[in-house]
DNA sequence: ATTAATAACAGTAATCATTACTATTTATTT
DNA sequence: AAATAAATAGTAATGATTACTGTTATTAAT
């Protein structure tokens, strides 16, 4: 992977941001550091920055991809009214410490990611 | 709601799967029960029963939305080569034991879902 | 049971986040 | 300095999902 100031912007905007920006809103904000770079440019290298393991995906409500600088362990508690994505940094060890902390949790989800017996026999 | 044999139809597909499907892949199993069901019928019962809380949305590596008729509380893995979604039933307590299992875990993600406080004091 | 009201439907068109494409520019290597 | 190819800007295409429209089916009231 070659560097590219549009790269370099990326990064910088995503490990400068405290909220979960979709690539529309990526996309504004380096603009104003380089105001013509492309939507495709800003796409690509958040693909590749994620396939790097430099940035994160967050899930969301609606059908748009959110991305996070912030690589340190934490948790996302998702809101179902707003929508809000907001970062938990101390570890709730049940769900109810979430509701002493002023949450309602309706639900939770774990998903672990790596590979598979099969996959991991296969290399 | 009202009843419907399609969004029966739906329902039995989805709490008869043991996979994670898509609403295409939904599409295709429920018109085996009703022929000339449209697809359009397919996507506003899956939407109004996730929202019924009656099924629920799996993360997955492609765009797709993924459904889920088990509303058992377990884990999901989700392997970066191939793909699939694998539930996991047994609660392992750290990653470590999905590597014994066979799994080579990389990192977990935590989502909890409810009322933020705002949102929560606010109704 | 008939009728009235309206939720749900089939079929199709529209939306829009994301990806693909292409000619050009830029970073790296020789 | 020239050669190679990754990265870019700008634009077109894709495809999962949603919206729309005239029709059908469910429920509740007469």
């Amino acid at each position: 992977m070659r560097s590219s100031k549009q790269r370099d912007a990326v990064i910088n905007v995503l490990q400068s941001s405290c909220d979960h920006p979709t690539a529309d809103v990526i996309y504004e904000r380096v603009k104003e550091i380089i105001p013509n770079i492309s939507l495709g440019t800003v796409y690509r290298n958040l693909g590749q920055l994620h396939d790097e393991g430099i940035i994160t995906v967050v899930e969301s409500s609606d059908k748009k991809v959110h991305y996070e600088g912030n690589l340190e362990d934490h948790i996302h508690f998702l809101c179902k009214k707003c929508d809000v994505i907001t970062d938990v940094f101390c570890k709730p060890e049940t769900p109810s410490v979430f509701n002493e902390m002023g949450y309602e949790v309706e639900k939770q989800k774990t998903v672990y990611y790596g590979l598979c017996k099969a996959c991991r026999n296969n290399i």
